[in-house]
DNA sequence: ATATGCATAAACATTA
DNA sequence: CTAATGTTTATGCATA
């Protein structure tokens, strides 16, 4: 019961709150219960890693990249439904607030869009793009904002010195050789200091994140203030700087997070001061505010722009350069004040070094991730893992081939992305098929789609303790219809979950009750009597014929995209979407022009277009989805369906497009994902 | 508002 | 008897 109410609680969260904070809460995990429902359940169970103790690290590193990339993927959805209808309207707030901000912050705020909706929306090419400009924005950005502390500080040394002229060398000397050990020593601290944080930092980070840091981080500005708009592109409605302000917080998320952690009181205290922190913290972060100088023209002076002083938390006005020179000997002198203010403007940069290194590592892993293949001469590419045998369907997907339009081109690098393996699902593969979008619901029903999700993301769920968006019954048929001869038993079964899904490698009793449970309530499951024992295999005219009609959330999601894009509803909608499909992102290559809404609808239009991944080949792993008509039942042969199942013919059953037998209706959800449609 | 699909939990029954 | 298997029933959610 205890934990019936646990995932209760879960599960109506999301709906609850108007999909806003799903990711937050996450109880599950833990107990038994860990679960949070398959099909219906949205995904979040991949903040397993919150899931307390132990192994979070790669679950939750692989979950802040897709946060990251979704947010972007999601502005961008934002700008392009807000272009198609309503420009203005509700927009602006939202945008404000969580929207638009750039990468961290966003990733703050589990809101909205989640990684599932994402991907219903956007087709891959159009993630991926979108990973991309965000990536480079971001290494830009850090780099420039990096240039210039540099060179605030370089100047800041340069000015005392010249300030000092007048003094004594030798105190000069002194004094300056003083603040450089300083700054060294602080250097050194801070590399210390910063590692531990960046350590805990991402964990530290995710929970809460929501409101607390989120606050303090624009006063960070550490960023780069046109980030937002860069986000925003082009359709980008009417968004006044202000947004630009208030986002700033560029993705230093560790970084602003820890400095806020160890700067006491926060968000009190807004831009002025300059006081340095007992203990010689980032007061500075906080003060640092100036962020839209970007351009100084050549001639000036690098803390001088928009005819105000620059240095951090100052920005008193100066008519000129001359003025301003003045200002900057006098008030900003080599003391005690300006030497901390310096330490701290240290700090920032360091910590903007870190995440620059690590955002590069991460864009270096993303890039190698999506990019294997054009490298790879290997069809699957998974880099990560080479998965010994297990999966005759692992070949028959993926043929490799596509190639991002854009050009990532980029090194694949080893990267090593300290992750590990565990790749999005969708993301990689995604093309085979020619070009089936579609991630349909995930959850069984489908059957074909799932063997080429699996396929597509075997790796993934083989190391990510994510629950697979499939239900048992799909998983069960898999599971049967990929040994040679369409049978196992019971702890084959039990196996192929357990080596199959990292998900599957705990709470044990829960999910083999339900494997057990699935096999005893589906009919499309027989027990047929062995030698040795008794096996289960699939009556795939069972299969098929409960598969549910329709598919959803997507269609509707599309139609809030273009009718009304009211947020909440979008939301809702994803929300929805999402749940049924969960996972994967990107998958089809279908279309990569972002531009089009046009394109947006078909594709998420979802289901239909299931690409056909089974290749028919060998018909080893799935329905061999030949024509509509025939594609019927495969396996299934077996007219009577009770326990005739020996007739579970070994090479043959499959293929063999069985004209009359299979029932009309049922078979055209099939159709549904035949690639014909497509889209794009 | 109702029906359906699914996940879970759990009580039992059967078998090895 | 115990553990693995199977069956069933019940509950709750999400969705159509």
């Amino acid at each position: 019961m205890m934990v019936e109410s646990a995932s209760e609680t879960i599960r109506s969260a999301p709906s609850g709150q108007n999909g806003v904070g799903s990711l937050s809460g996450q109880t599950d995990g833990s107990s038994g219960g860990a679960t949070g429902t398959t099909a219906s359940g949205t995904g979040r169970d991949m903040t397993t890693g919150a899931d307390s103790n132990g192994e979070m690290s790669p679950a939750e590193l692989l979950h802040f990249q897709q946060q990251q990339a979704l947010q972007v993927a999601r502005q961008f959805l934002l700008q392009q439904a807000s272009g198609l209808s309503s420009p203005g309207n509700n927009d602006s707030k939202q945008s404000a607030s969580a929207v638009q901000v750039p990468v961290s912050v966003a990733m703050m705020s589990p809101q909205m869009l989640t990684p599932q909706q994402m991907q219903q929306i956007l087709s891959p090419p159009q993630l991926q793009a979108l990973l991309q400009q965000q990536q480079a924005l971001m290494l830009q950005q850090l780099q420039e904002y990096y240039k210039k502390q540099q060179e605030q500080l370089h100047l800041q040394l340069l000015t005392q010195q010249q300030a000092g002229k007048p003094q004594p060398k030798e105190a000069l000397g002194n004094k300056q050789l003083a603040f450089q050990q300083q700054l060294l020593q602080m250097q050194q601290l801070q590399q210390q200091h910063l590692l531990n944080l960046q350590r805990q930092g991402l964990v530290s980070l995710q929970p809460n994140q929501a409101s607390g840091p989120l606050q303090t981080l624009p006063q960070a500005a550490v960023c780069p203030t046109d980030l937002p708009q860069l986000w925003k592109g082009e359709g980008a409605p009417g968004q006044p700087a202000e947004d630009s302000v208030k986002q700033e917080g560029l993705d230093l998320t560790g970084t602003a997070a820890t400095a806020t952690s160890f700067a006491a009181p926060p968000k009190v205290s807004p831009p002025l001061s300059h006081h340095t922190l007992p203990n010689g913290q980032p007061t500075v972060l906080t003060s640092r505010r100036d962020s839209s100088s970007h351009e100084e023209t050549p001639g000036s002076h690098p803390l001088y722009g928009h005819g105000e002083c620059k240095w951090p938390g100052c920005e008193t006005l100066c008519e000129d350069l001359g003025q301003f020179i003045k200002h900057l000997n006098t008030e900003h002198a080599l003391d005690d004040r300006s030497t901390a203010q310096c330490r701290v403007q240290m700090q920032v940069v360091q910590q903007l070094e870190i995440q620059l290194a690590k955002e590069s590592e991460r864009l270096q892993a993303m890039m190698a991730h999506l990019h294997m293949r054009p490298s790879e001469p290997k069809p699957f590419s998974q880099p990560l893992n080479p998965v010994p045998g297990s999966s005759s369907f692992s070949k028959v997907t993926v043929s490799a081939a596509d190639s991002f339009p854009d050009g990532l081109v980029h090194p694949p690098t080893s990267a090593a992305a300290p992750v590990t393996p565990l790749r999005p699902p969708g993301l990689g593969s995604a093309s085979l098929h020619g070009g089936g979008p579609a991630r349909r619901r995930s959850s069984d029903k489908f059957c074909s789609p799932i063997s080429s999700e699996l396929a597509q993301n075997h790796e993934f769920y083989k190391n990510a303790d994510v629950r697979p968006p499939f239900t048992y019954a799909s998983l069960i048929r898999q599971a049967i219809l990929e040994t040679p001869d369409r049978q196992l038993t019971l702890n084959e079964i039990y196996n192929w979950f357990t080596r199959m899904f990292a998900y599957f490698r705990r709470n044990t009793a829960t999910w083999k009750n339900a494997v057990r449970h699935n096999l005893s309530l589906h009919k499309c499951f027989v027990r047929v009597e062995n030698v040795k024992g008794a096996v289960w295999t699939v009556d795939e005219q069972e299969y098929q014929k409960r598969r549910p009609p329709k598919m959803t959330g997507s269609p509707t999601l599309v139609k809030n995209m273009i009718s009304g894009l009211s947020y909440g509803a979008l939301n809702a909608s994803y929300q929805a979407a999402l749940a049924e499909s969960s996972f994967p992102l990107l998958n089809s290559p279908g279309m990569l022009n972002p531009g089009s809404a046009s394109s947006l609808l078909p594709l998420s239009h979802d289901d239909v277009g299931a690409p056909v991944e089974p290749l028919p080949s060998n018909g080893s792993s799935s329905p061999p989805r030949l024509s509509p008509p025939q594609y019927s039942h495969q396996v299934h042969v077996k007219e009577e369906p009770a326990e005739a199942e020996e007739d579970r013919q070994p090479g043959p059953p499959l293929g063999a497009p069985n004209p009359s037998a299979s029932g009309p209706p049922e078979d055209r959800d099939l159709e549904e994902e035949l690639p014909g449609e497509e889209l794009s």
